[in-house]
DNA sequence: CATGAATGAGTCTTCATTCAT
DNA sequence: TATGAATGAAGACTCATTCAT
């Protein structure tokens, strides 16, 4: 079993059939979803039995767990590095925020699968009861606001949370634009997080 | 000697089937998905048998179809008075966002099934050509904000879709954690709107 | 629908297909076991497709099921006659177990099929609650014992169930035989009484 | 990484593999049946590998065999041991009974496996060639009763067969009893033989 | 208008078995 | 000796759909 890369986009048949099956299960189970997706498919995309899948993973239900399992980690990871980033509330935004961007636009079928999940998880799916995309990402970001509350870099009539969820609301919005092909300007976090601290009016 | 298949007893037949099954298949879409909702369970609920659904539909796509299509002429309707109201920029926002909330609140339902489309249309259901959910109420909202826009009541480095999109980026967000139990507090549209205004920063 | 014979033993296509299936599943169940038969080769014997049997019954439980309770209660209603025979206790045992051996040549799947039910009630098969074969005789049965025990035909220290139990397992194990091929003698419902109520000592 | 499969942790492997496997077997073949128990549930029960088992023998219907001879070979010492027993009819038959009965308390996996057999021996089980119960204990019963016919102790209007399979069906549904939870009472050997020897008629 | 009865293709899952190591 | 990994066939059951009535 060798040291399988995070994130391997190549279809490989060096790597073991574990990491195989999840990498050709993830879009399968992001663009039809879940009770669309049959296991049959599953072992068409990947190139082996049926039986050879379930060796793998007892049911179905595991294998959709462990293919949400493996891309949540893999957004966490991302962004957890996000935290430590200096600099000014503004400053800490925008890197977070294009930190975000960055990860869309890297792992494309991770967010479709955690976009699908995120807004509507009961299709008969199974429950994945770690939270999706932005309840992991308000985690990280709700560090920031704080801090910046108590710093004094916030409006005191403004609720942290309010200003949290407003700020999750436009990424969140531009990624779902940007899986329907719109792309991300160059400048836009800078432009989402100064909407976000000055507002648009004049 | 009646055969496996059961059926409920009476049903309120004031309605045409049509209507019925209209009704009675909504919810069924709306939490399972399309894939996952079978005829049999539309029919079951409806309390009619299957070969009466075909009937009303061609097919579970022309159904599903015609489900999506009632709802969502539903919430353009609402939405479409919301135009109308006058006042300055602040007050009109305000007004639409707390219609829309109206909306969500009166039409869980019509929600649940048209956040399922507006994320990830595809999951094996039939394309649904209409425009989702922000696309429809983007339109509205821009009339709004290109007015707005016009008047210089906003600031003219802002783009107008940068603050059409966060504002609602902001509701939809607010929707999504409705559909999880949240509540709207009272004063949340002007909340957001304040904070799409002003922004958050001191 | 026609009022279906009690035993059919011909394929006739025009019975209605929920008795093709009990006859056909019949044998298979009794040959097999419930285990070690399928669907597939039910429905291969019946000459329809599966899903038309599971139109009939809602599972192979309960297929399986109503195939038991069907021969159960043709055996119930034969020797229930049985107990109205007049005459004394010889007479009335002899008749008994002649009706006992005619019942198991004239119906041998029901025979093969109570059998299996009788000794070993338990393969993942479910649990058919009605007391099988012996059970039911030996209710009758007692009811002409306890009878002559009353009536002081029967030696004061021999315990009625004793003698009772020693009949229906002389008689079951000569159907076991049966079974195999070996042939009820004539005069074997009168050899088997005799040794019943004389013994076999000099 | 481990695959979805599980097996116990540690097991005694002070006997050999082979040992292991016919003591785990025999009670799954007994209580599910053999198409109703799978090979992976033997393996599991060992705590063995599949494979494993496929070395020490070459199919199911092999293992199966080999579970079914041991026990079969186990009933026929016990039984043969009764035949030396000395004294009078009586006697004798009372210590084979108590021998059988002794044999049945102590090894109920085998009665139950060797019951299944008995009745109905296919069931999409290999045939399995050796005489079933009762017709190795008839063999030596047979041999205690001609002695007796030949040394007068019998009525000469008595077919011996009839009294062998007499006793025999006596104990074999005494035995089925026992296997429902009916115990055997303390004097039941003398009870049956005496039913056998003097009938029950006054 | 609506139904009782049925179907072909598919669902997820498990089977006994094998083979390179 | 034993195993990790895999397979072809089959298991029970459900699907959307149809058709004669």
């Amino acid at each position: 079993m060798t040291p399988a890369s995070t994130h391997p986009s190549v279809q490989d048949t060096t790597q073991d059939l574990r990491t195989r099956v999840l990498d050709a299960a993830a879009p399968l189970f992001a663009d039809r979803g879940y009770a669309a997706t049959s296991m049959r498919e599953v072992a068409l995309a990947v190139g082996c039995t049926k039986p050879a899948l379930y060796y793998w993973f007892p049911s179905k239900e595991a294998l959709f767990l462990a293919v949400v399992e493996r891309y949540g980690r893999a957004m966490d990871a991302i962004l957890e590095e996000g935290l430590s980033h200096p600099g000014t509330l503004r400053e800490r935004l925008v890197a977070m925020v294009r930190r975000w961007f960055g990860f869309v636009t890297e792992h494309p079928v991770a967010v479709r699968l955690l976009v699908r999940l995120h807004t509507r998880p009961e299709e008969g799916a199974p429950v994945f009861d770690c939270q999706p995309m932005q309840a992991r990402t308000s985690h990280l970001m709700r560090r920031i606001l704080e801090g910046a509350g108590e710093g004094g870099e916030l409006r005191a009539d403004v609720d942290v949370d309010d200003a949290l969820l407003a700020l999750i609301g436009m990424v969140d919005l531009r990624v779902l634009l940007w899986l329907t092909g719109v792309p991300f300007p160059d400048d836009l976090p800078e432009r989402l997080v100064d909407i976000l601290l000055r507002g648009v009016a004049r």
